[in-house]
RNA sequence: GCGGGAAUGACUCAGUGGUAGAGUGUCACCUUGCCAAGGUGAAAGUCGCGGGUUCGAAUCCCGUUUCCCGCUCCA
């Protein structure tokens, strides 16, 4: 199956008529690109979130958790860069109504325009004669500055002196609290701090449903090592991350790993990879791996003037430590994962009958089962069952519709396996176990149920 | 922000001046008893909002709001 425009359009729609994911603020007209999950959604998302959970601190001898503030001390920004160069200088070709960053099509010249202010990079476009790069015209709008910030007031007043922002990633909460982390812990380098948590960045252009969107979810890893061996983790990670998406299902040639060629960097990183992932839309970037150098550390130091050097007791040597950085979008990746899953199965074609299946991994499907009583009559002898799988599994339950319309329904939010309860399970206690891929069947006692339901759904 | 498109039940749409419709979905009952579309019935729309024209507006006019898609950026 193609990630064409027509499968992002079924999985949107999808997301609507089966709740996973609903406008924002629906009721009252929307707001731009906000997103609610809805009770799929929320099940799905949590999964995504604990399977990553899972690879990053649990299963890791190296990294511990944390769950920092979304609302900080404004100077941490300061220190981070993000009130200074976390916006952009902006203009509009008038004549073919394409917009451009200033700063960049100056660049472009040879010059280099960081800190002028925006009448300095206006008249060297002016003078210079600098042409609109798509149409050759020379008529733009004044430069507008977009911080991408969201800005807040702490206390009841709305003074600049209490101005404060959303965090725009969560990677600040884990430096500021490297020290209280490093010392509670008793963690030596190499280690690492994994967070999930919100962001918010104003996007001036968000869109393609939840990929980029202003209230976002980041997974983020910030492992500290020591300089010199960065490279080594970095490649480490990379696979690392790798390997986690393809254990969940993730098709191999809808991923590509593009790494940043040297111009590319920014200018305090000492390699990068994007993971990039082929959704409908196109190649878009999933997960960013950087090595980070000294840098964020570097600047709180500077910034706060605690002394962030660690002591490597086995060297003696003092350093700061080194980062490197893979940045996840739970959104992303979760926008990932429902494409990659989508499909639609052609059951019988002279009749135009599809099926359209979720092919989740189990771990990550809503529902991991659905208890289906063969017939209404049956759904109070079945209730018992019910309750004995909810202690475990995520279940549905379903007795309205024939039996094979409600498979059609799980199949189509993802559920890898259907249990129904007939006739004879009220005597033998048996069951029949339906998988959601090849649709065969087994029958198995109720008291081996859970057994086989926990191995067919593990992660 | 600029440009383009759109707005009628939950969804997809029909309805171009005269009583708001269909299909899908949902729910109830019957039927069926392991792979959709069987029967009967039901709920659900002040036609985005405001104004105007008209005896009469979903329909014509003006305004407005919102959403979607592009442009720059990023997880």
């Amino acid at each position: 199956m193609k990630n064409t425009e027509k499968t992002m359009d079924a999985v949107v729609a999808l997301c609507k008529s089966r709740g996973f994911v609903f406008p924002g603020s629906e009721i009252y007209g929307g707001l731009a690109n906000s997103w609610d999950y809805g009770p799929l959604g929320v099940l799905f998302k949590n999964n995504v979130k604990r399977a990553w959970w899972k690879k990053f601190v649990q299963e890791s001898p190296y990294n511990v958790g944390l769950d920092s503030a979304i609302l900080m001390n404004s100077q941490v920004w300061v220190a981070s860069g993000h009130v200074g160069g976390f916006s952009d200088p902006l203009m509009d070709c008038k004549q073919c109504k394409t917009r451009h960053r200033a700063d960049k099509l100056i660049e472009d010249t040879g010059a280099l325009p960081a800190g002028w202010d925006f009448a300095q990079m206006s008249a060297y476009i002016k003078e210079h004669n600098i042409p609109c790069p798509d149409c050759g015209g020379h008529d733009f709008t004044d430069i507008r500055q977009f911080n991408l910030m969201f800005r807040t007031h702490q206390g009841v007043t709305e003074d600049a002196r209490n101005e404060i922002y959303l965090r725009p990633e969560t990677a600040q909460g884990i430096f500021v609290q490297f020290k209280n982390i490093a010392r509670t812990t008793r963690k030596k380098i190499p280690f690492g701090v994994a967070q999930i948590g919100k962001s918010f960045r104003n996007e001036i252009t968000p869109g393609n449903f939840i990929f980029r969107i202003r209230e976002f979810e980041q997974m983020e890893l910030e492992f500290f090592c020591k300089p010199g061996t960065d490279l080594e983790w970095f490649a480490f990670w990379k696979e690392y991350c790798k390997n986690w998406l393809l254990d969940l299902g993730m098709k191999e040639n809808n991923l590509r790993l593009r790494d940043h060629e040297q111009e590319e960097l920014s200018h305090y990183s000492n390699a990068t990879t994007d993971f990039e992932f082929l959704f409908p839309f196109g190649w878009g970037e999933l997960w960013g791996i950087a090595d980070r150098t000294d840098f964020d550390l570097k600047a709180h130091q500077t910034h706060s003037g605690e002394n962030f050097e660690y002591f490597d007791q086995e060297s003696g040597e003092k350093y700061i430590p080194y980062v490197i950085e893979p940045s996840l979008g739970a959104d992303r990746v979760a926008l990932a994962f429902l494409v990659d899953a989508y499909d639609e199965e052609v059951v019988d074609a002279e009749k135009n009958d599809t099926r359209v299946v979720l092919r989740l991994h189990p771990a990550l499907a809503p529902y991991q089962v659905a208890l289906l009583p063969l017939s209404k009559k049956l759904s109070e002898a079945a209730g018992k069952l019910f309750a004995d799988l909810a202690s475990t599994f995520s279940v549905d339950f379903d007795d309205a519709g024939s039996i094979g319309k409600r498979y059609r329904r799980q199949d189509e939010i993802g559920t890898p396996l259907c249990v129904t309860f007939d006739f004879d399970s009220v005597e033998d206690n048996c069951v029949t176990v339906r998988d959601r891929d090849t649709m065969e069947q087994v029958r198995l006692p109720i008291d081996r149920l859970n057994a086989y339901i926990a191995d067919r759904v593990k992660y």
